[in-house]
Parts: C-alpha cells; structure tokens; sequence
DNA sequence: AAAACGTGGGG
DNA sequence: TCCCCAAGTTT
C-alpha cells in the first residue's frame, strides 16, 4: 500500500471532480439533493445495479412523493412497489424509517451521519452517502466502489469482504476526500467505479485518474480489490403443489422471517421431508415419492389429494445462499375438502395479479396460468 | 464474525 | 453451467 502526499491528495480531488463535472451521470436522483430522494435512491441501490434500479425509482416517487405518503402507505401498495426488486427487507425498514422521521421526529431528518444511523435500514455506507449528498458533511461513503476504486489506486490488500477493513478504508478515505464538496466525491468514486475502474474490464488506461492508479500503473489492477470468496448456494428441491379449484389457487402465506417473508407461496414441500418418510430413501422410485409426497401433506395439513406431475422441466431459482429447484405437480381436491385446517386461502389469478409476488413465485406462476 | 437476505447481468 | 459482481444491513 502507498501513501499520498497533501500535494498529490489536492491533485487528485481537483482532477476527480474535473471530471464528474464534465462526465458525471444524469441520473433520475441526482436532480436535486432532497433528502427524501437520496435516501430511496441509496436504498435501492444497495447490491442492486442502476439499470435495475431506475425504473422503480421513477414509479416509486410517482406513488409515494413525500415522506409522509410512504409513511402511511398501505404495506401491500408498498411491497407491489417494490415487487422484483429484491431484498424485500429493505422495503419494510424503509417504512419503518418513514415512521420514525414522521411521527418520532416531527418530519425532522437527522442531518449527521452519525444521526442517520438510527433510522432502519441505514448502515454506515447509507449514512456517508445521505451525509454528504443531502446534507453536505464531509464523511465518506464506503461501498464497493470506493473499496475497489482505492484498493487499485493505494495498492490495499486488505480482504474488503472483512468487517474489520471498513474502518481503515473510511479512515483512509475521509483524509483523500474533497472536505468542501463530500457529494460530489463520493459520487464521482461511484461513477468512476462504474465505468473505468469497473470490477469486469476495467479501462483503466483510459481513466482520467490512471496517474494516481497505483495497480494500474504496476500492471497488477488485476489483483485488487482482494476479496475472500462467499460459499455456494445450497441446493435444496422442492415439490410445488398446484392445486387449483376453478379460477382460485390455494396459496400460503410464508412465515414473517426468514426468507421472502410474508409472501404468498404456492405449497411448497421440501423432497427431504418427503424421503425421511421412507426407511430406505435412497430406494424410493419416482412413483413412490408421490404416494409419499400425498401422505406428508395429509399428515402436515390433513389434505387428502391425488398429485401428478406436470410437464416441463423443474423451476430452478437461485437466491445468494440458496438454489431452489421446484418440481411442479397438480393436485387435484375433492369437492367436499375440508380446508378448516390447511394454512393458506383460495387466490384468484386477479387476485395474484394485484398482490407482490417474489420472482420465484411469478416463475411458477407463469408456467401454470 | 459469519450468515442471511433477491435478483439480474456478464464473462 | 457456473461464478462473480452490484450505491449493504441486520442479526
């Protein structure tokens, strides 16, 4: 790792910045610096790509212009709004955060870093953003585009996927940053992080700062930022139960935590708990899952049906820790079913139409309709 | 500290 | 197909 000198630091801000002026992207948040709009923006952004991003943004402020409109907005208006995005926590922490400004602050935003951080869904990245993009403080806001734009510039070799190196990053960082245009910093490290300095082909002998590239310059950008890697997802397979009764669809809702909480879910049964009905799961024929499969669902909602398998291949969707792989089967019911102790409802194909369904759901969804 | 938490894009 | 990455936070 290197270290700048005052002379170098003054240099490289006034050539950052040069360049955002003249290059900077026009983006939908970035027409003004209301707090509100930076704020939704820097949430949605949060491991989700600009392209991505765009279009919700745009619908979202269309729905939900102030503060006080997402604060008593209707939790499903919202989820619907949010629908495909991802992360649906980020969502209700969102609201929450809504709340807490309207009806615990008086419509007041904190306007500190350190202040922001009290509202949900804020961590230290979203507050050196808001910080300094709204407010004007000069905190930095590390995310992984100032993690990799300064891990190739310094030559750090810290692992960026380790709590511990966030500090020395924002340490580092806060002494290079512009103290009298923060924002303006922090975002031209994003838009530099995006295009020359990207993590896939980066064009780093075109970049207005290759000078102050120290990998670059050493022909070892290739190597920075370093990043422990992440484990695989888990494979996990599922048989998804369609059972329709005319236009309607018995769906569940799924439990308030964990994954894609509260969504409406076609039943889902997990193969495992199919085969450890069986003394020799390794044996069990493709037949005899079926009749397995019915007996769980007898067993766990006192349903009696018959399942066959419809065509097509298994729905795969992967999630970051998980890859669910969904055999689809119809289950037909009797007329007369006693439903008193199954945990879900009957859904219209309207009715799924109008509610937020997670993409995984919207896959089989589309293979059934 | 490490795992959970969604989805889409690109090599 | 598989892997990594993308304006991270919460537990």
């Amino acid at each position: 790792m290197i270290e700048w000198s005052q002379n170098q630091i003054r240099a490289f801000r006034k050539t950052l910045l040069d360049w955002y002026d003249a290059h900077g992207r026009d983006l939908p948040w970035r027409h003004d610096h209301a707090p509100y709009h930076v704020w939704v923006s820097e949430i949605m952004l949060q491991q989700t790509q600009v392209n991505t991003v765009i279009p919700y943004y745009d619908r979202f402020m269309a729905q939900f212009p102030t503060v006080n409109a997402l604060a008593d907005a209707p939790e499903a208006q919202l989820m619907k709004a949010w629908e495909g995005l991802g992360y649906y926590s980020r969502a209700r922490n969102l609201q929450k955060a809504a709340k807490q400004i309207v009806y615990e602050r008086d419509g007041q935003w904190p306007q500190t870093a350190e202040g922001l951080r009290e509202l949900a869904g804020i961590g230290p990245y979203t507050a050196g953003a808001i910080a300094s993009i709204a407010f004007n403080e000069p905190v930095p806001a590390v995310d992984g585009n100032a993690f990799r734009v300064f891990a190739r510039l310094l030559e750090i070799d810290l692992d960026i996927a380790k709590p511990q190196t966030r500090p020395v990053f924002e340490q580092i960082i806060g002494r290079i940053m512009s103290p009298s245009r923060p924002g303006d910093f922090n975002q031209a490290v994003m838009d530099l992080g995006a295009s020359y300095m990207a993590a896939k082909n980066p064009d780093s002998a075109h970049s207005p700062v290759k000078e102050f590239d120290q990998a670059y310059l050493d022909g070892v950008e290739g190597q920075y930022p370093v990043k422990s890697k992440k484990p695989r997802p888990v494979k996990v397979a599922y048989y998804g139960l369609v059972i329709r009764h005319g236009d309607q669809f018995l769906m569940q809702k799924r439990p308030s935590d964990g994954l894609l909480a509260n969504f409406w879910t076609f039943p889902l049964i997990a193969e495992d708990d199919v085969l450890a009905l069986s003394e020799t799961p390794e044996l069990v024929t493709d037949e005899e899952r079926l009749t397995l499969l019915e007996q769980l669902v007898k067993q766990d909602f006192g349903l009696t049906v018959h399942v066959v398998p419809i065509g097509g291949k298994p729905v795969k969707h992967t999630f970051t820790h998980r890859q669910w792989v969904i055999s689809l089967l119809s289950a037909d019911l009797p007329a007369n079913t006693d439903l008193s102790f199954f945990p879900g409802e009957w859904l219209s194909i309207e009715a799924l139409q109008k509610i937020a369904l997670p993409k995984v759901q919207a896959k089989l969804f589309t293979r059934i309709r």
